[in-house]
DNA sequence: CCCTCCTACGCG
DNA sequence: GCGTAGGAGGGG
């Protein structure tokens, strides 16, 4: 009897073997291929699984094999390639191989649902429609137009009937008169070089086609890093390697950060190219999902653009791979299965053999340093392509200065002459909330969080206090809860209290603060862009929402009013995620024809770090980075793995850690801890971690691979709830 | 003696 | 992760 190993949805680390259905003839097994889903008994219940493998025996006690219950696809739904792909991450990334299969496929087929037929409703006519005599419907010329349409085109659908201006209502009189019916007919399959161009492309200045050009040279997988300055034009060479994509008879997956930005990509595609798009993210229902995948899969979408997780859709025939903004980290998922979209689209480019574009004003320190050695093709973009100038920075060094609410006095004079110019400024603070801390000023209590290591933010205006780690809020206290002193202070500001400073400072000025809490509503944050691109003269203040993809091209002034966060931050990566989040905020200054400046305010002017990003350029200072990173044996020049532990009690989680350390052999790496966690307790929950470090991939695996079987077996492993992030972007 | 709550276990 | 078997504990 063959035997068939599923991919079932449960955190266990392993593939599950099955009989083939009881009723099944031995052809029909034969004929079964890996991809396809199939439901199949699992402990008490029925779960969906995906077919890997169709082995001969197996290693498992043959009397306790189970036959599956129901076959639920003709076909596979993932290709040979896609199958190896997800068997390949939840390995890389030490996950159960199931729920790496459950993440990767839209909630619907997860569920057993069935594929939606992908048909379109047209209309036709009816035996004696065909055979209704000329000039019968002289008193209905619509109707009669609809006829002698029909009477050359078989069937037509909603659109073409739109076209030649034919009502709903027209159809509707003639299939009442049984001229015309509906009929349901499969989709036609999108031809997509036809036509492809909805509107002609840009002119490319040299360096755009050059790196046009450059990709085009080669063929197969290659990854190339475009390294394009804010507004150097980017998003035309995506759209011209696309076009040229389509007109190979081939798809382009895109990847961008956030669903944020989806729309106002999706509209410069739209604008561009007449091929259907199908775009994946979070938004969608369950099954506008559904369809959406459906098209990449089927071949009809020519452009498949979508978030994290699409990296993984299925794509009929893809022929390039585009990752946006690759620095994001929100391409590596935090929880869960913490795979790196970035990196799977890589693996994925070169299994398939397909180009890559890596693109960002500010690339990772991997990417440029795989840039940089040469093992990825290096395109740069230095030149604005609107003939905008760059901003100019400046620092500002607030030691000393009389500060107001977060604001030195050079800062509010230099805002001051931008908005009696009518230009406007953008103020960027990167805490939200009025205040990060509420001390009282007779006894020094501290308003903490009662479930996380962490204060309490301010929210002044809604009278709370709010711990931005766990949820947990109380109400602002008018007296201190140690002493009852009413002498409460709030140390430090957030958006909500330069919000209020701005008010203060300029009352006749339109403020507009943008963070998670003013953009709650759906359409918020667009009708604040909407006002903003109006060109009033205004304020606006916010967190690092304000950094991503909106373009504001009446800012001539971004004042950044605390960048010494960034330096002195517990995570290695705070300096780059710093220079990063810097240089995307300058980035939304003085585009189009005003000049920009960029204003940061700092404790360290002298810092290396701050004036190499200040004075050189990004790349510099990425350099400098690098060379840092180099000595320390810190990523990319080692790489790393966090095994997380948390428990509701602090010894639990230690003991599984230590133990783990003790047991595994760590040849080849090095392993430091068990750490208590940089917020030892979170919600309520206790957390500490191991860190696992080598120079090489494979010893690293190896030993990951041995702790997590080890975790498996230990006794504490069910009360103890542990997780492995390999490469970690968040050391907490 | 029975019911409920809790936890440990195993899943092919 | 989840359903459940089986033990502990409490009430009638």
């Amino acid at each position: 009897m063959p035997i068939l190993t599923l991919a079932m949805p449960t955190p266990l680390r392993r593939s599950f073997d099955y009989l083939p259905p009881e009723a099944m003839t031995e052809q029909a097994v034969a004929a079964l291929q890996p991809g396809i889903r199939i439901e199949a008994p699992f402990g008490n219940r029925q779960l969906v699984g995906m077919l890997l493998a169709i082995k001969d025996t197996s290693d498992f006690d043959s009397s306790k094999i189970k036959p599956v219950t129901k076959i639920l696809d003709n076909q596979p739904l993932l290709s040979g390639k896609l199958l190896a792909l997800g068997q390949w991450a939840a390995s890389y990334y030490q996950h159960p191989v199931g729920d790496a299969f459950a993440n990767a496929i839209p909630t619907l087929l997860r569920k057993g649902a069935q594929l939606i037929p992908n048909t379109a409703t047209h209309w036709q006519l009816t035996t004696e429609g065909k055979g209704l005599p000329e000039g019968a419907l002289k008193r209905a010329a619509k109707q009669a137009q609809l006829v002698s349409l029909l009477q050359q085109q078989a069937s037509l659908s909603r659109a073409q009937l739109d076209n030649a201006q034919i009502s709903q209502a027209t159809c509707k009189a003639l299939i009442e008169k049984g001229l015309v019916e509906r009929v349901e007919i499969a989709a036609q399959r999108y031809d997509h070089n036809q036509d492809c161009l909805k509107s002609a492309p840009l002119t490319l200045n040299a360096e755009q086609q050059h790196a046009l050009d450059t990709i085009n040279t080669h063929s197969g997988f290659q990854c190339y890093v475009l390294e394009g300055i804010t507004g150097s034009g980017k998003t035309e060479v995506y759209l011209q390697l696309i076009e040229q994509c389509l007109k190979k008879q081939q798809q382009a997956l895109i990847l961008i950060p956030e669903i944020g930005l989806t729309p106002q990509t999706l509209s410069r595609f739209q604008q561009r190219f007449n091929c259907p798009i199908a775009t994946l993210h979070s938004g969608l229902t369950d099954r506008e999902r559904l369809l959406a995948w459906q098209q990449a899969q089927s071949g009809e979408a020519g452009i498949i653009l979508g978030t994290r997780s699409a990296i993984f859709s299925a794509v009929a025939n893809l022929g390039l791979i585009i990752i946006d903004e690759e620095h994001d980290s929100s391409f590596k998922q935090q929880d869960g299965f913490r795979y790196s979209a970035r990196d799977i689209g890589i693996k994925r480019a070169s299994d398939e053999q397909c180009p890559i574009v890596l693109g960002s004003a500010t690339p990772s320190l991997e990417t440029l340093n795989n840039a940089l050695q040469g093992r990825y093709h290096h395109l740069q973009l230095k030149q604005r392509a609107t003939g905008a100038s760059a901003p100019r920075f400046e620092l500002l060094d607030i030691r000393h200065a009389p500060m107001e609410d977060g604001f030195s006095p050079a800062l509010i004079s230099a805002i001051g002459s931008e908005i009696e110019r009518g230009n406007q400024v953008l103020v960027f603070i990167n805490r939200r909330g009025f205040s990060p801390m509420l001390m009282c000023h007779d006894c020094g209590h501290v308003a903490h969080c009662q479930h996380c290591d962490a204060r309490m933010t301010v929210h002044y205006q809604q009278r709370m206090l709010r711990c931005h780690h766990c949820g947990h809020q109380t109400a602002l206290p008018d007296r201190c809860p140690e002493c009852n002193s009413n002498q409460l202070e709030f140390r430090g500001s957030g958006t909500e209290r330069s919000e209020q400073a701005l008010k203060r400072l300029f009352p006749t000025t339109e403020i507009q603060r943008i963070d998670r809490d003013t953009t709650t509503r759906k359409q918020a944050m667009q009708q604040m862009v909407d006002q903003v691109h109006k060109g009033e003269p205004c304020i606006l203040v916010g967190t690092q929402m304000l950094a991503k993809g909106h373009h504001f091209p009446d800012v001539t002034l971004v004042a950044v009013l605390d960048a010494d966060g960034g330096l002195f931050s517990a995570d290695f990566r705070g300096p780059e995620k710093m220079g990063q989040l810097l240089i995307q905020v300058a980035g939304r200054a003085g585009r189009e024809r005003k000049a920009g400046r960029v204003m940061i305010q700092t404790h360290q002017p002298e810092h290396p770090l701050i004036t190499s990003l200040v004075n050189d350029s990004y790349h510099q200072y990425a350099k400098a980075l690098l060379a840092e990173r180099n000595s320390s044996g810190l990523p990319p020049f080692g790489h790393l793995a966090l095994v997380r532990a948390e428990a509701s009690n602090l010894p639990q989680t230690d003991t599984l850690l230590q133990h783990l350390r003790d047991q595994v052999d760590s040849s080849g790496c090095q392993i430091f801890g068990p750490l208590p966690a940089p917020m030892t307790r979170k919600a309520g929950r206790f957390r500490s971690q191991l860190l696992v470090r080598s120079d090489q991939r494979r010893p690293l695996h190896r030993t990951l691979q041995q702790l997590c079987s080890l975790a498996e077996q230990h006794p504490l492993a069910g009360k103890v709830r542990w997780s492995v992030d390999v490469d970690p972007s968040e050391m907490f």
